[in-house]
Parts: structure tokens; C-alpha cells; sequence
DNA sequence: TGTGAAAGAAAGTCCAT
DNA sequence: ATGGACTTTCTTTCACA
């Protein structure tokens, strides 16, 4: 499930049509990469089961389902002992519209991404994250806007990619 | 394409099981939903065209592609001058590895979401940066770990959450 | 909008290479 | 590991409620 598979540039070819159409079927796929449907269903479900392939999910726009607003925040713990990151992932983990959480290094120990229908629910949110016992600082970056939203490049690839 | 559709249960019930997983069948969407598929067919096809389905795509595993690092930058320019925010954002997006890059406010212009083979490529890459003219202030935020990944919570629907 | 049936297309299996 | 032929299953259109 984590090991690292070798892959060929075949392989490579169909994640990188994947990354742009989830959907697209195994025919139009296997036309795509050069082979026959048979083997090209073979080598995306071994993608998938291998976990480089780890999800084709859709992406909704948060803003046509009422999320107004979008927060990048950063918080920095007063402890980083195993037990304090715990609870607090599962705080967050517990929270819906904490859609992502990051633990990383730097000036603080999480990045959280944060939607809510507008200003004052993300307010009252992050409010009652900044008194949680543990939490030292919250700084929070309101998204304005998507400037790039990219698929990862696929290394060795001749694939069209797939810019701004 | 950006209007405010009106959405139904059924829509909502649609949207969840398509983040869950963007390669059901339409027979058995439609079945999960409680409808017939034709009908279903239908509404995923509205969906998608009124752009709530902004796309439906694969999440490739970045390590297991051979990139190892993974950091969050926040980037402050000298001007906010349109043309120093467009200037920018247009080399970001002329760097690959520059998956997704948004336009914020608070103590920064711009968040970015960047990775690199290893940390040599990726110190590179931000001094790079570091050295366009119009850029004051960059502070990255290596990325240890992913903590949750959830999709959007969709409002009135009764849909099993996929947590963590 | 929804349903059911029917045509057409695709997915998935087997086997030979 | 691939491709061709087959079977099964799904997608999609259509007529109708």
C-alpha cells in the first residue's frame, strides 16, 4: 500500500490524465496512453490499490454551497509533547469546516484550512479555537482569491500540464 | 456557470457521494440517492455545467512520485500595485512546482503551496523567489505531515462525513 | 421531474501470445 | 505484460406519466 512502485511512462501518462479528468473512461484512457483497454484497467486499479493513485474525488465550489469565506491559519501550541498534538488534531479533526490541517515545522506547528458561510461564523470558529488550554497563537491569512491551482507535475512525462 | 443554482436533497446527496468517490457508477449513484438513473445522469450533468462540480479529478500520493518535500510559503511584496500582483502571479505560475497559490490578506499577499524533490531543490527554488524585485518578505512552513483531509461539508444533508 | 424499456457503449474476463 | 474476442453490465436516449 506504500512501497514505491516502478513505474513506467505509461503509467505516468495515464495519472497525468487522471489528475485532469477523473472520469474519462478506460477506452478513451488506454487510446490515450497508447495501449488497449484490458491492460490500461489493469495498470489503474494497481495505481490505485499502490496508493499512488490515493483518491478521484470531485471539488466542489465551496462558494455555490454557501461557504462565503476561506482562512488559511496558523497556530502555534504552547507545547509540542506528543499528548498536546494529539488533542489538538483531534480538536480539529472534530471541527467540519477545518477541511485541512498540516503539521508542520517553521514558526508555528499547524496550518488549517478553514471554511465558513461568512465572516462571523469563521470569527466565533477560530475564537473558540484561540481559547483552547493549549493554544499559544492563532494568525489567520482570509483567502481573496485562487491565484493558481495546479496538478502535481508528473516527472518524466511529456504531459500537457495544466497552468493557472 | 457561476450562477446560484437551486439545490435539492437529492443534488446534495449527489455531491457528497461524488467527493467521496468521483468514479461511481451512475446506477449506483442513482440508487444511493433514491432515484432512477436516467434522472440522476441528468443532475450530475447540471451539476457539473453549473460549475458546483468544478472538476472531478485524481489525488496522486506526491511522495511516492518523487517529491519528498512539501512547504507552505507566505510571501509579502513591496507593492500591492496591480500590476506587481499580476507580475507576480504570473511567475508562479510559470513554476511547476508552484502547485496552488492564493491571493490573501492579513500579514501577506500570497500563499503558496509548493513541492520539491528534496530540500536542496526546494531551497533553490525559494531563494529564487526570494530574489524577484518586488518580493519583501518570505516565511516558509516545511510541512511534516498531513493531520486531516475532509472533504466539504454539505449544509442541510444527512451525509456520512469521511473524517480524518 | 420522475420511470421503464431498449439500443448502444463500455467494463471486465479469459485466453493466447 | 499485452491484445483480441467474448460476456456482462452500465450509460444514455426516448416515450410517457
Amino acid at each position: 500500500m506504500t512501497e514505491r512502485p516502478p513505474l513506467d511512462d505509461i503509467d505516468l501518462k495515464i495519472l497525468s490524465e487522471l489528475q485532469k479528468d477523473g472520469r474519462i473512461r478506460i477506452n478513451e484512457l488506454a487510446l490515450r496512453v497508447g495501449i488497449t483497454a484490458p491492460p490500461c484497467l489493469r495498470r489503474v486499479r494497481t495505481l490505485r490499490s499502490s496508493g499512488v493513485i490515493q483518491a478521484i474525488r470531485a471539488t466542489l465550489d465551496e462558494r455555490l454551497l454557501g461557504y462565503e469565506v476561506m482562512t488559511f491559519v496558523l497556530i502555534q501550541l504552547e507545547s509540542q509533547r506528543l499528548a498536546a498534538i494529539e488533542a489538538f488534531e483531534a480538536a480539529v479533526t472534530a471541527e467540519p469546516r477545518f477541511l485541512q490541517c498540516w503539521r508542520i515545522s517553521g514558526d508555528a506547528d499547524f496550518m488549517l484550512k478553514c471554511v465558513a458561510p461568512d465572516v462571523n461564523d469563521m470569527r466565533r470558529q477560530l475564537l473558540q479555537f484561540a481559547g483552547l488550554p493549549n493554544v499559544r497563537k492563532i494568525r489567520s491569512f482570509p483567502v481573496l482569491g485562487v491565484s493558481k491551482d495546479a496538478p502535481l507535475p508528473i516527472p518524466g512525462s511529456l504531459a500537457t500540464p495544466n497552468p493557472a
